[in-house]
RNA sequence: GGAGAGAUGGCUGAGUGGUCGAAAGCGGCGGUUUGCUAAACCGUUGUACAGUAUAAAGCUGUACCGAGGGUUCGAAUCCCUCUCUCUCCGCCA
């Protein structure tokens, strides 16, 4: 949610702020809606004034023996008055903070302009692609070939877009997630926690999956529903919703493992091969929680500790700053990682690092006190991912395999593999 | 799943229809005393929105006693629904 002061105060810069991302603000509208709602609340706030006045004579009177009578009949209408302008009050409020809920984020001059992933800017490159003396295979093809990748038995159990490991994969993922889990807790200050994979819609709008979003996400037929977690960044996030953290508590450093579920609707032909898209993925996930003055110098922190996974796993990868059209909804500033993938030649998105300034923080009224002015003021949240372990998997295969369909397990990975140095065709 | 108890400010806890944003204690902050520390004493102490004024501070109003609804001129207090916590029983990884 972005500030409503500024779209009441500076609407015109919020409007070309947010045109870069070719969304409309119509701030005249928005002014017009808010200058009724501001009389309407004055109004309701006058007569409620006027009712506990009223109400306190009469408790006075009535202490004091004194007939009441003429008194009730002086506020007879008052009643009325005050729950029908309470009620209108109630509806522009509530199609004001519709609009600002729908509202994206406001974008950091680095954001480069342009209208979709084509225009994302490169900013880095680490590692150099290997070389292959055979015909790289992609991920789907080595993993079947090893046995231990099946979408058909996937396919019985749950339709498309999921997958089943077996063997050495499944211990293989396992190994990532405890050496991703341990890099960042051990070597980068991260907190681990263990956070409910169900959440409240209440959760989601904190962190600006919903409204808008609704459709990407899974949910249960309970009454209220429970979403299934999109991210970590949902529940982690939300650890710090409606609460005053002291300022010698942060920055809150906090690293989760999770499983993500995403519907992807609207993305069907995409990615229809292999593991890259799936309905459920495995990601550890980092978050902070930072003193705005510092939020950037954290994105920049956050996205290397994203970027020593991949170089302690040898990955090459790029890092690109996302421009104004592919960022996401509530993300101030964007870097993604992509990693290298031989099957496809291609580099893909295996971490997105974003700074969402003080946008979730106000959705969910996450606060900090500064010590300087003693009051408390809306913090800034930041997240990344640490890195997917489901495409790190698919990195990993690809970029590790050898001519005779095995695939050599990463240094890195080595103390969490039981001994094993490769992951063979199983006999 | 069954039975019962509870939810009040940073914390403990009083408050069963009116002057209650809420006693008291603890904690925090400021001060007095003091060689330092401690103790004692005095003062102060929530959040949000709106109005007004300003260089700032401020002043005024409104809302908030788990959440939502209701009764009433008036609700922390009465009624209804829900959520959560605790105790006991049952079931269970």
């Amino acid at each position: 949610m972005i500030d409503p002061k500024l779209l009441r105060t500076s609407a015109d810069e919020v409007a070309s702020n947010l045109a870069r991302r070719n969304f409309q603000f119509d701030g005249e509208g928005y002014a017009n809606l808010d200058c009724r709602r501001k009389a309407l609340q004055v109004e309701v706030e006058n007569l409620r004034s006027e009712r506990n006045a009223s109400a306190k004579r009469i408790g006075k009177a009535k202490s004091q023996g004194e007939d009441i009578a003429p008194l009730l009949a002086a506020v007879e209408d008052l009643g009325a008055k005050l729950e029908d302008a309470d009620k209108n009050l109630g509806i522009l409020q509530s199609e004001l903070r519709n609009i600002e809920l729908g509202l994206p984020n406001l974008l950091h001059d680095d954001v480069p302009v342009g209208t979709n992933e084509d225009d994302n800017r490169e900013i880095l490159r680490w590692g150099e692609p290997r070389k292959f003396d055979f015909e790289p295979l992609d991920h789907v093809d080595i993993g079947v070939g090893l046995g231990t990748l099946d979408f058909d038995a996937a396919a019985r159990i749950s339709g498309s877009r999921f997958s089943v490991m077996q063997g050495s994969l499944a211990r293989l993922q396992r190994a990532l997630i405890q050496f991703m889990l341990d890099t960042h807790a051990g070597e980068h200050g991260y907190e681990e926690v263990y956070v409910p994979y169900l959440v409240q819609s209440e959760a989601l709008f904190g962190t600006g999956q919903l409204p808008k979003f609704e459709n990407d996400q899974f949910k249960t037929i309970d009454d209220p529903p429970f979403y299934l977690i999109p991210t970590a960044e949902v529940p982690v996030t939300n650890l710090v919703r409606d609460s005053i953290i002291e300022a010698t508590e942060l920055p809150m450093k906090f690293v989760a493992h999770t499983p993500c579920f995403r519907s992807e609707a609207g993305s069907y032909g995409r990615d229809t091969r292999g593991m890259i898209r799936q309905h459920q993925f495995e990601k550890v996930e980092l978050v902070q929680m930072v003193e705005p003055a510092n939020s950037n110098a954290a994105l920049e922190e956050l996205t290397g500790h994203a970027e020593v996974i991949l170089q302690k796993l040898g990955l090459p990868y790029r890092k690109i700053i996302l421009c104004s059209g592919d960022i996401g909804f509530g993300s101030h500033k964007t870097y993604d990682l992509e990693v290298w993938l031989p099957g496809q030649q291609a580099y893909r998105e295996i971490s997105s690092c974003s700074n969402y300034v003080d946008f979730q923080a106000r959705r969910m009224q996450a606060r900090w006190r500064n010590p300087e002015t003693g009051k408390p003021e809306l913090l800034h949240t930041l997240n990344g991912s640490g890195v997917a372990a489901g495409r790190a998997l698919v990195a990993i295969l690809e970029n590790y395999q050898e001519a005779d369909g095995s695939v050599t397990v990463p240094a890195a990975l080595l103390p969490y593999m039981g001994g094993a140095e490769k992951l063979m065709r199983k006999t």
